[in-house]
DNA sequence: CTTAAGATGTAAAATAAATACATCTTAAGT
DNA sequence: ACTTAAGATGTATTTATTTTACATCTTAAG
């Protein structure tokens, strides 16, 4: 069972944006402070950005933050927008081989163990991950600024 | 969210020999009756050999069956032991490069996630994917029998 | 001793994901 | 206006993972 890095690292962008609220974020920060690709955070960006989390400015001075309160911000609904639907198994897909599927109940469990693997994460907002008595720990953890 | 085609494999072999179950199974067979790769698909019921699903034998005339009943094979079971533990996110393997690690919530709310993913699975057993309904739809479909 | 089955290990191919590169757009500051 | 520092976007490359193929071995019936 398998979430992509694409996924992860958006919960990693916002949870950065949660802990340094205060203070002025860029894309080549985060990338420094996680040690990943600044190109890929970027598109990740993009979509976080365009599905509502963040506001990113252009130009000198820009830079991103979050536009909603991380109480209000669901992780089952972001890992669901973040994630492919069509990718648990064969019969999910586009272009599906599988012989047996007009007979099989397997979508139909798969479907329903996926459904509760969200609802799970629904239970939890970007606020939870951080908490008061994390947010200073991730703030020295997150502390290797980009020059 | 994604699955390896080796543990939908391993479903559509226990599905198949579950289906036919009167008859003398073979591996060639059910790779040409889903048109899959039978090498792949030899590794993989080798692996369910092991774990007590089925009983391979060797030499002419010999084949795979089952060795339990249909409605004693748990499904979720059979999915935790097919899929890798370590890939959920990155912070779930081996060599994890997250510096937030150590103070971050997200590995446990994902833990919790995966655990209601096959909590779900868990109420299902292979009987429930054949029913006496779907048995002869099923046999039909899968009846392109190698030579 | 032949034949048809599974067992096993390694190599290659295919797929998917992540990263790099190149160029463009935007806006602040001078 | 010009420079600079930020994000936007499209394409190509690299890497990792998964799947498939190949080769050889073992087993047991007839």
């Amino acid at each position: 069972m398998h979430i992509t890095r694409y996924t992860d690292y958006s919960l990693r962008v916002l949870i950065y944006l949660a802990v340094n609220k205060d203070e002025h974020s860029n894309i080549s920060s985060i990338a420094t402070s996680y040690g990943i690709s600044k190109n890929h955070l970027m598109k990740i960006v993009q979509q976080l950005n365009i599905s509502g989390y963040l506001l990113a400015t252009r130009g000198k001075n820009g830079g991103i933050k979050l536009i909603r309160p991380p109480h209000e911000i669901n992780i089952g609904s972001l890992v669901r927008k973040m994630e492919k639907k069509d990718k648990l198994l064969e019969c999910f897909g586009e272009n599906n081989q599988c012989v047996i599927t007009p007979s099989c109940q397997l979508k139909h469990i798969f479907a329903e163990a996926q459904e509760s693997f969200y609802s799970t994460l629904d239970n939890y907002c970007l606020s939870d991950l951080i908490g008061d008595n994390k947010q200073h720990e991730l703030g020295q953890l997150l502390a290797v600024k980009a020059m």
